[in-house]
DNA sequence: CAGATCTTTTGACAAGGATCAAAATCCGTC
DNA sequence: GACGGATTTTGATCCTTGTCAAAAGATCTG
């Protein structure tokens, strides 16, 4: 709990009040390796904030399993495509290591935003910081060679690449697992 | 400005005090065909609303020019990494057709999430939504082919085809123009 | 430690798309 | 209507990456 206002810290402060109540809002989840937290088909109506462990996010496309997102310490779980519009989601969120995470409603969520304001600015920022950093990862995958993502990557976020099994990494640099075995081969 | 209200409520609703103290706050541009609104380099302190025209954003890459994102009617516009951060932005805005905007200063929408606190929640709604726009596209671009790509932007934004040159659709799709070319030949 | 299973590497081949070059169209302007 | 420039198409070739298949390494379990 600690760890997950220093990390909201970092967006906006925190009154003293909401620092003190905000264990009513949230809950502690702790699951083991291989779990899904989000099934597609189901609406997600939960955000979750990771304390430890990894997760990956995927979908099927064609029979073929696609991992299009990696999560790991203080990042913000959830589909948001579901959890904003509470449609079905149409992607698995997977635990790839025993993982604590704090959950959310939306419900919960909506209730913040009416009580505190600085939450519906907190939110707000944090949007602004996850959109700028999506916009960098779209153009990386789409202007960059395969081996220019991997090294950016090995750059970026070495941790990623000691963590999770490389057949995930590829999926997620959107290259196939054998080309991402030669790259490193190469390099 | 009507159309410009009327979009925002799209997002969420406007008091009145808000919606008639509008005009104070957004100052209306006007701009030629082949202008370029944002250069890279210069710090960009304005958001934008476009009421009419169309225009490209686009930055180099190894002394070639790629066109990254397409704005029309009702989109907003800015270089979201550089007006968020106040960094020097590494791309342009370049408009394709003379257009009809609505700036407004990050320092005037500041003044409006503290004193209208609808403002906060409407941008945070708002990043919601383009959130999810940018999502839906990054997967797109990194799991289809250019022919599905291609075929995807014919079914949800055909207007985009009509009004721009194909060497720019083809650079926002990820493509060379000569493959573009055969997929249109071939479909 | 052996067997089973999962993960990573290697090899051969095919396909999609890029690049370079040239021809064909389209368009605005004098 | 003719010229010049921009835009789009077509052709030939090459390169990167995907696919399929198999081998080699890891890892887990009893």
């Amino acid at each position: 709990m600690e760890q997950l206002i220093q990390h909201l810290k970092h967006f906006h402060q925190l009154s003293e009040a909401l620092q003190h109540n905000l264990e009513r809002y949230f809950t502690k989840v702790v699951l083991p390796k291989n779990e899904l937290l989000i099934t597609e088909g189901s609406v997600c109506r939960q955000l979750y904030f990771l304390e430890t462990g990894c997760l990956r996010g995927f979908y099927n496309l064609d029979g073929k399993e696609i991992t299009h997102w990696l999560g790991f310490e203080n990042d913000f779980v959830t589909s948001f495509h579901s959890f904003i519009t509470q449609q079905p989601a149409v992607e698995n969120i997977q635990l790839m290591e025993g993982c604590v995470l704090w959950a959310i409603s939306k419900e919960t969520l909506g209730g913040l935003f009416e009580e505190y304001n600085e939450v519906e600015r907190l939110v707000r920022i944090a949007y602004e910081k996850y959109y700028i950093r999506l916009e960098e990862r779209f153009v990386n995958s789409q202007f960059r060679t395969a081996t220019e993502r991997y090294e950016h990557l090995l750059q970026r976020a070495p941790h990623v690449v000691e963590r999770v099994p490389l057949g995930y990494v590829a999926s997620y640099l959107g290259i196939s697992q054998e080309t991402l075995s030669r790259i490193r081969g190469r390099l």
